[in-house]
DNA sequence: ATTCTGCATGGATTG
DNA sequence: AATCCATGCAGAATC
């Protein structure tokens, strides 16, 4: 508009190709007028919610406004939904300095970020703003530095005054899944400023959060050599290690799928046609690469040969690749576990994997530990810490955390032996029938009748009660469940006889622990019991671990009035 | 402790 | 040198 262009420095010019508009205008059934655009700076995409107008820009096609508190001024986004923010200014030097104020929740709407670029028309007639905006879409080259092709640093990237080929896969492009990288943009200039403020993090849309969920095993994938940089190698402990002068580079984003038969495969999407090509698993590519660069597949090398493979069958094998990998870390995993040395560690392995030992695939949906809270990849104390205790409570100690536990123990077996006299009198009464397995436990001869033993576990452990908690799947001692309920599962899940632990509660702790060679495990029960004392602010921690590590034991009168 | 608000500051750009 | 504008900052408000 002359109004404005005369004015406006080139960088806010509106770009939008008169092909858009016609279609614009044709859909809209009225004349879509652009006024000016802007690329998002981290501060106008932040979540302070102020987006800062170039002064010019807003003084000629915004309203007139004397008050620095200035109106409301309502602009339709590209879906029709009409967003109403507060046009005003500050005084700044001499001069005013406009923004929007309230910006955020149509940034957001829009997923735009530091970068993408917010483009202000004017539909006529009725004079309605209205508010597109474009993707930042191209990568930076990183490697030499060139500006880009675009003032201010903005590339060509998906323009979108309608919403409709937002975040749609193309052909061959991203979809809705987090595997396909989508490149943000850095303006060239200022390139260090828009990292964000040291104190604040800038916003984080969901998509932008599953795109940064890389492990470092992934984000190593995509580091290559430095191009034509020859390597120094030297030598560590007889590991042999390369060492370059220049930092790494990026490479090219592959993918990686497994056939149902677990054979393993890379794609990679072609730059210039899109269409994704299957490679060798091993190969390593630059971050550029076309059709033609495909060496391995002559019938591919061209961006005129056909897809190998439809996005969905890819998309398909793509998840199988997934959950291929998901396998192999879990089952990486548990060899990691079984090296563990026993005792300690594996009742933390015990507390830390939970039900989930010996289920593969789906360590990410269950819960790790007794408690739903806790799951894998849970970072609190409890979770991270195997809970030694080492040197930090002796048998004798008579610590809160020690005096509670053994008090606790003292009134679960007190507890035991009074319900099961009930039941037993109650069989008594009924049938007089005890099972062979509860003859073979009841040998008390044995002074482990308590506990069912694996013996090729019992090797690797020093104590037979952690192995109880280690080795049953079925039911764990738990210390930290409520003992009412504790009392069904321990007893029926493990099919322990009711008669032993009768037996078992009949001696005092200290007593029971060196006939079952527990000694040394006192003190790592009750750290693993009380959280190792250093849990105390752990926002997933049970309640009944809090009573557990409580010294009055709250939990343990409320247990005992049950 | 975090977020909001109203500037102030200073690097970048323009004339 | 003047101006712009991205962002910092401090006090107030709110959580």
């Amino acid at each position: 508009e002359g109004r404005g262009r005369n004015q406006l420095l080139p960088r806010y010019w509106p770009r939008i190709t008169d092909q858009e508009l016609q279609q614009l205008s044709g859909d809209l059934n009225s004349t879509i007028v652009p006024l000016f655009e802007k690329v998002l700076s981290a501060s106008d995409a932040g979540r302070i919610g102020r987006l800062v107008l170039p002064k010019a820009c807003a003084e000629s096609y915004f309203p007139p406004i004397s008050q620095s508190e200035g109106l409301p001024l309502k602009i339709q986004d590209i879906k029709g939904k009409e967003w109403t923010f507060q046009f005003r200014y500050w005084p700044n030097n001499n001069s005013r300095m406009y923004v929007l104020e309230g910006v955020t929740p149509c940034i957001q709407n829009m997923q735009l970020q530091a970068g993408d670029t917010v483009i202000f028309s004017r539909i006529d007639p009725g004079g309605k703003l209205v508010m597109g905006f474009r993707k930042a879409s191209n990568p930076v080259d990183t490697q030499d530095g060139q500006t880009s092709a675009l003032p201010n640093g903005a590339h060509s990237g998906e323009t979108s005054f309608s919403g409709a080929n937002e975040n749609l896969p193309t052909h061959g492009g991203r979809t809705n899944d987090d595997t396909f990288q989508r490149p943000m943009l850095i303006p060239e200039k200022k390139r260090t400023r828009n990292i964000g403020s040291k104190s604040k993090r800038l916003l984080m849309h969901s998509e932008d959060a599953m795109e940064l969920r890389l492990t470092w095993e992934e984000a190593q994938e995509l580091l290559r050599p430095p191009p034509s940089i020859k390597p120094t190698i030297f030598m560590v402990e007889d590991q042999e290690f390369e060492e370059y002068d220049e930092p790494p580079v990026f490479g090219k984003r592959t993918i990686f799928t497994a056939r149902p038969s677990g054979e393993q495969e890379q794609w990679a999407q072609c730059d210039s046609c899109s269409k994704w090509r299957k490679l060798p698993v091993e190969v390593l590519l630059p971050p550029h690469w076309t059709c033609t660069d495909n060496i391995w597949d002559s019938s591919r090398c061209s961006c005129s040969s056909p897809d190998e493979m439809n996005l969905k069958e890819l998309e398909s094998l793509f998840r199988v690749g997934k959950e291929f990998k998901k396998r192999k870390i879990t089952e990486r995993h548990k060899v990691a576990q079984e090296h563990e040395p026993s005792g300690l560690d594996a009742l933390a392995t015990a507390a830390v994997l939970g039900d989930n030992v010996g289920d593969s695939g789906e360590t990410s949906v269950g819960a790790t530990t007794k408690h739903p809270r806790h799951r894998p990849g849970c970072s609190c104390i409890v979770c991270i810490q195997p809970p030694s205790g080492k040197g930090k409570h002796k048998p004798t100690c008579i610590c809160n955390v020690c005096m509670t536990v053994k008090r606790r123990f003292k009134t679960l077996m007190l507890r035991k032996k009074k319900r099961q006299s009930e039941r037993e009198a109650e069989i008594a009464q009924g049938k007089d029938q005890v099972t062979p397995k509860e003859e073979l436990e009841m040998d008390e001869t044995s002074g482990n009748s308590l506990l069912h033993i694996n013996h090729s576990e019992n090797e690797r452990s020093q104590c037979r009660i952690q192995m109880e908690v280690a080795e049953t799947s079925k039911g764990r001692l738990d210390l930290n469940c409520h003992p009412n309920r504790e009392d069904d599962l321990l007893a029926e899940a493990t099919g322990v006889s009711m008669t032993s632990l009768v037996h078992a509660a009949s001696h005092p702790l200290d007593m029971y622990m060196s006939q079952n060679g527990l000694a040394s495990l006192g003190p790592h029960l009750l750290s693993q019991a009380a959280g190792d004392g250093e849990s105390e602010g752990c926002p997933c921690r049970p309640e009944e671990e809090r009573c557990l590590a409580s010294e009055d034991g709250e939990c343990e009168d409320k247990g005992d009035e049950g």
